[in-house]
DNA sequence: TGTACATCAGTGAACGCGCGTTCACTGATGTAC
DNA sequence: TGTACATCAGTGAACGCGCGTTCACTGATGTAC
């Protein structure tokens, strides 16, 4: 899809990182430590896993490295989640906005992408918006989850279709109907997180059902 | 609104407990201790800060006690939501059930009081909802969520707005259309409850929306 | 009414653990002269 | 071409901490005779 780009995203094992990094290099190191937090991340399936030791454990560094790279854990775990957020807005939202004329059926598209990235890998999910605000880094805070490319571009999704007259904005607006929107996603994402053991209806079911309610409703009387 | 019991669920103060319990009285001092896991739990707004040493101290008894009453920290923990999870549906949802009549009015009505349960204290939502499956002591997993008289009773209700001709419900029936409304609810607490700071529009705005938007929906044309 | 005994709430001290982080350091690498 | 020096990636050892949990115990309370 993207062009060649160092493999910092999705990989499968556990990162090599060869001998000590030469002068310049320090980045590469960088690159290793991310990579090594986010496979561990992964293949723990747990945030409390992945410390500071295990981390430098799985590089082969020792733990005061680590703190070369990254102000403190929090930066280095919201870091490996910042590659996460990017690939939300690279590999989910972006396409679909750039290939998919119809709005209403862009957030279609959207809305089963963004569940399926939800549910791929739980712990990022986790760690990107359902983790504890006061170990957020401030300066990713808010942002990234409103500001992101990522939800901007789904208000604009919203707009178009309220603009060209496929959806009714209400009084809040497009934003709020994206909010609305997302938060019928996220709630499904989040419970599946949660409490993956939980009995429910499948996901695909679930996710058309919010759709056809978001756009048509469910009521049978039109007051 | 309940008739008077043991005031466990909600208090100002950190709970007072005098002298040793007497031979039958072991009862007490657990709930003692629940209560004054909940008092930390509420008070200091994260569950990291509530340890059974926290929990001991705030009680006037020494750590290896707790381990007479309780089975081990999570049971602790999640015995203290089990709580508000009666609270739920005895304050939630069982009043509007029994007062009022007409299913969707209720519906509205239930979806306002659940949100505002979620945001009145956060923490308690966070480990009901939001917290580690492996975290949740084995029998409270599924059912606390699903067949508590709490859901079971939401699914009730569109039932029966599903029969009165109320609601369309779709291919997966009223269960898949409860958890539509649900899942919208949720996601929209769930995120206030992450990332308090966030910008966004007001609550019971958004309440609204998910509400039209559910019941009559967003799209112009009825395709 | 008095005494021996069983019960059981609560204690004191310690277990081993892994954590995030800091410090003064080593030693390889590149650079300036 | 050779040497002194600055840079900087990475180390070893330790800091202090708070955690969940266990153990053998004390001592007050109720009960049986």
């Amino acid at each position: 899809m993207t062009a060649t780009r160092p493999d910092t995203g999705r990989q499968a094992g556990p990162p090599a990182r060869p001998g000590r990094a030469r002068r310049g290099e320090g980045d590469r190191t960088r690159e290793a430590i991310l990579a090594a937090a986010d496979h561990l991340l992964v293949a723990s399936g747990s945030e409390e896993a992945v410390s500071v030791r295990a981390v430098a454990d799985a590089v082969g560094l020792t733990p005061p490295t680590i703190y070369r790279h990254f102000e403190d854990k929090d930066h280095l775990l919201f870091e490996v989640c910042a590659v996460h957020f990017d690939r939300l807005d690279r590999e989910v939202v972006a396409p679909v906005v750039a290939t998919v004329a119809d709005p209403v059926e862009a957030l279609r598209r959207i809305a089963h992408d963004y569940v399926r990235f939800g549910l791929d890998d739980p712990e990022h999910y986790r760690i990107m918006f359902m983790g504890h605000a006061q170990h957020t880094p401030e300066r990713y805070d808010d942002h990234q989850i409103l500001s992101t490319g990522c939800f901007g571009s789904v208000i604009d999704v919203v707009s178009r279709a309220v603009d060209e007259g496929r959806l009714r904005a209400g009084e809040g607006g497009p934003t709020v109907l994206a909010f609305v929107l997302w938060s019928a996603l996220h709630g499904l994402v989040a419970t599946r997180v949660a409490k993956p053991n939980m009995p429910a209806p499948p996901v695909d079911l679930l996710v058309e059902a919010i759709l056809d309610a978001f756009l048509h409703g469910v009521a049978t009387d039109p007051t």
